[in-house]
Parts: structure tokens; C-alpha cells; sequence
DNA sequence: ATATCTGCAAAGACTTTGCATGAGA
DNA sequence: TCTCATGCAAAGTCTTTGCAGATAT
């Protein structure tokens, strides 16, 4: 139920409440710098980012919330092999920014794409219908990223 | 060219050879842990198994040389989200092993599967193409996992 | 009112680095 | 021989934990 002014509600109150979690301001804090990005923040970047306008806000609590917004299905958590973790809100308000990742291993570069995507989930669906029952799991989830070296990368040897 | 034998000889010592580097000990020590088995091992995990041959080797080479296998491209590093890195060899003498994962979220569990690799692949292989040209890309690789509850961990609630 | 959440500091876990010795080609 | 590889110890990074005080509902 949107605001009159067209600001909208924070489109994750429902999600949280429906949980039992405590609606908190670190964590709207931390969810409003998600969700605010396209970028692939790493928990230190959330931290700077947040410490901005909350400095009081340490980053112990910035691991925590990004483990339950990973639990709660909101985030999710990526490792681009660089050692660090990144995270990434898992859908917008309007579901709208699915896509998959190219890794460049020479420079740590990430893009996003979203070619295709539609294939791409297609056939994931299948997959996971069929992994689901011959495994008996239940699939919540998937990741896909191809490796290589991006054109910077490739001209410089 | 294999041994008379049949047992026959490294089939990496090519591989190892044409790229400049030493065949010791070793490289040959964790070589021989990695092919040895289907499991998902860690940097602990392969020294306890050189370990037992070969006890003067120690942790740091075990790194060393596992991140060199992985530039050589003879091993493949994953990510399963308990905070260490897991070495798989990328293909057997046959190039027999093609494979993708699914992980458990409760319990860590890695499941090795097979089914659907065939259209997975293809599809994989058009996305590189497409990829590689729209980016300018040279891709080498790609990971394909898939996340959710096993069997086990559905029931225990 | 009270179970949860937070911040700080310290600890923990995995991985990397420095440097002198040892070993492959 | 001479460069490359190894082992040990120490350091480095990212992340988690313990605990007292603060907070949402």
C-alpha cells in the first residue's frame, strides 16, 4: 500500500514483519544502500556507504544483517574468487533486475548481463524441476557466471 | 604416449612442461590426491592426504600449488559458501568428469550431477559466443550451481 | 516489559607473504 | 649452475563471537 506521495513504503516491510524480525534502523539503512545500487558492494562497502549517514552503525552489524537478508531470501550473497563476498539485493520492487555475471579473472572486473537471460532461466527451470525430484531438494536458488579476460585485459598481453 | 604397462604416464606432465614450470615432488603428490578422488576437497583437506605420503610437504605449498593448477587451468576452484575454497581436478585423463553442483544450504552438502549437463552446456556454449562478442570476452570457463534443501534437511523441519 | 538487536573489542579461520634453504632442468 | 620451488613462521584479511547496553513491539 504506497504512500500518496508516490514515495511508496519500503517495499520489504511486509517481508520482514511476516518473519518476526525487528524492522530496525540499521537495517533500512542497509537495505536502503541496496537498494539504491547496481553495483556488487562488498560488506565494507555497504559500511562505508551506510556510515555516511549512520556513522554510529558498526560493521559487526553489517555482517549480521546481510547474513539474515541472504536467509530471508532478500540478498543475495556472491564470491567473484576476489576474497571477499558481495552482495546484491535479490529483486527490486518490481522484481525487475535479473541477470547473470561475467567474471573477468585477470582484473576482477564484473558486468551484468541480461542476455540471454530468458533462455538461460528456461532452461534452468527445467533443470531444476528435474534435479528437484531426482534428488528430492528443494531448489531455492541458482548461480550462473562465466569466467575470462575482458578486452582491457586481454590487449595488455 | 602411455606406458607399456597400461598403468601409463601423468597424463598432466605435457601440460605441466609446455608451460615453463617444474615437475616436482609435490605438484605431483597433489596432482595425484586430486585425481584420486570425486570429492570436493579443500587446501586441508588435499594436505592431509599428502600428507600421509609425503609429510615434510606443508600447507603453503599445497596453496601455492593449487592456485598454480587453477591458472594452468588442470583444476577448477569453487566457492559452497562455508568460507574455504573446495579444488576439483577439470578433467580426468578422459576429460570424462563434466559436472555441476548442487548445495545444500542446511547442511553444506554437495551433490554431483550429471542430468540435463548436455543441454546445459549447448546453451552454455551459445551464451559464450554471444557473450564473448557483445563484451569482447574470452571466456574460459563457467560455473552452474544450483542452491536449496537436501532430502535430509527438508525433513528435520 | 522483554526478547531482540547493536556496538565494541577480541577472537577465529582461511590464505598469503618474506626469506633462507633446497631441488629440478 | 642457476633459476625456480619449498617450508617455516609470521602477517594479513575477511568474518564471527562474547557480552553489556540499547531498542522495537
Amino acid at each position: 500500500m504506497p504512500f500518496r506521495d508516490g514515495t511508496g513504503p519500503p517495499w520489504w516491510q511486509g517481508k520482514f514483519r511476516g518473519c518476526g524480525y525487528r524492522l530496525t534502523i540499521p537495517r533500512e539503512a542497509i537495505l536502503g544502500v541496496l537498494s539504491k545500487t547496481s553495483k556488487h558492494l562488498s560488506a565494507e562497502d555497504v559500511y562505508l556507504a551506510v556510515h555516511k549517514a549512520y556513522p554510529a552503525i558498526g560493521l559487526t552489524t553489517i555482517y549480521r544483517t546481510l547474513d539474515l537478508l541472504v536467509q530471508i531470501g532478500l540478498v543475495f550473497k556472491f564470491d567473484f574468487g576476489d576474497g571477499r563476498a558481495r552482495y546484491e539485493l535479490s529483486e527490486g520492487p518490481k522484481g525487475a533486475s535479473h541477470h547473470h555475471h561475467l567474471v573477468c579473472t585477470g582484473c576482477g572486473r564484473v558486468i551484468d548481463y541480461t542476455d540471454f537471460i530468458d533462455e538461460e532461466v528456461e532452461l534452468l527451470n527445467r533443470t531444476e524441476k528435474g534435479l528437484s525430484k531426482k534428488f528430492n531438494f528443494r531448489i531455492t536458488n541458482h548461480l550462473i557466471q562465466f569466467y575470462g579476460l575482458c578486452d582491457r585485459c586481454r590487449s595488455k598481453k
